[in-house]
DNA sequence: CCTTTCGCACCTTAAGCCAAGCTTAAAGAT
DNA sequence: ATCTTTAAGCTTGGCTTAAGGTGCGAAAGG
């Protein structure tokens, strides 16, 4: 799962990529709107959290465009407490949930999962698809009700398949979620990875489709 | 729908063209990057399709002039595989998508509908044609509601055929379609692929036309 | 006008080759 | 010390080629 964080306060966004990061994201940061709006206009994201006070080009502006060229990524907006107006004028724009600052990482945290669960289409925490089951909420993979220990790179690989279970999921689709910026996908990564997880979570789980991608089979 | 292609390489330029023409586009090219850069500026479009590597003036330049023109029609740039940077500089200068070198026309004909679709503000990924549903998101082709696995030039062919649906398809047509360099030798690739495919998606489904190609048959 | 014949376009099957993907180990990064 | 990436050799599935079969459709003969 991929995640772009435009903010301009350097703190608010250490803070928010650490946690983020071993929360197991794959995170991209922006600090300013020009850049931020760039990135979420061309690269693939799977969440952005986005401030509204910004140079150059202020969050309402960035939201709207990215509305307006049909980027349909879910949106949390981060606002001053208390601010009644901008909250509406987010939410208009198209935001899909916000935050005031001062805040709690764990609650943006938790929101952003909620965002993505309900942009995939789940509605429950918890998703299961056969033996499997994923729990956002303690960053746990389980197989037949077992924890399965893994590695980061390992679980949002998982998470991500287990997300779009049934879809062929081509090796650029999975660079491009569960990596952030520059990687340079010539070699084998993808594969060495998927020959561990196999291991992992059992090799039947994981169909390959030569020359298009990978299915987590149901 | 309008659409212009600045590349060099005339081979390149002529599969491009065709494909585009027989998707449905009207389609203008030029072969040199002042010729480009000032149909770009004077003549209005729909998407552009731009290679970095050009004579006279290169892409990154013109795609800058165009921008600080204000002309923001959707770019697609072509570049070689693998060059990082290029792809970053590109994004940077205003590129709304890129493709590596080399490329299958199929996707770069995705891309450009995605570009335009964006650009209108219109989303449908799924296709249905009688007992058929082609969903792009999933890259899956389904019979009567059930997923059929198919090689990648089986679901190429296919995705081909039903966007055209009705339509008589010239072996021509289909080698240039799902190959990515055109290779001419006579041989009985076509044939072959289309009877795999019969006995996957059912022989009733593709009609043979003698000596003009195969339709689709509703 | 109907039938037969013949050529050509297309179908079918199987074998071989090549590249995509697998696997393992070791080096590099954090 | 753990996790990630690189590298190298190996395996296998999909594409192509080739060879023989089938049937359409046109032209010639009845």
């Amino acid at each position: 799962m991929r995640v772009l964080i435009v903010e301009d306060d350097t703190e608010i966004l250490r803070l928010l990529a650490t946690a983020l990061t071993s929360a197991g994201y794959a995170v991209d940061t922006a600090g300013d709107g020009e850049d931020g709006h760039h990135l979420g206009s061309t690269e693939s994201y799977d969440s952005i959290i986005l401030d509204l006070g910004l140079p150059k080009l202020d969050g309402l502006s960035i939201l709207e465009r990215w509305r307006k060229e049909g980027i349909t990524t879910p949106v949390l907006i981060l606002t001053a407490r208390d601010s009644w107006t901008e909250k509406v004028k987010g939410l208009r724009a198209g935001a899909d949930d916000y935050v005031a600052k001062p805040f709690q990482m764990e609650e943006v945290i938790a929101r952003i999962e909620a965002l993505i669960r309900r942009a995939k289409g789940i509605v429950n925490p918890v998703l299961t698809i056969g033996p499997l089951t994923l729990d956002t909420a303690q960053s746990t993979v389980f197989r037949d009700g077992r924890p399965i220990v893994m590695t980061p790179l390992e679980y949002r690989l998982t998470a991500y398949m287990m997300m779009r279970h049934g879809a062929v999921i081509s090796k650029t689709e999975i660079t491009e979620h569960i990596y952030d910026q520059s990687f340079d996908c010539d070699s084998n990564v993808i594969e060495v990875l998927i020959n561990r997880l196999r291991k992992k979570i059992g090799a039947e789980v994981i169909e390959t489709r030569r020359g298009q991608g990978y299915v987590l089979a149901l």
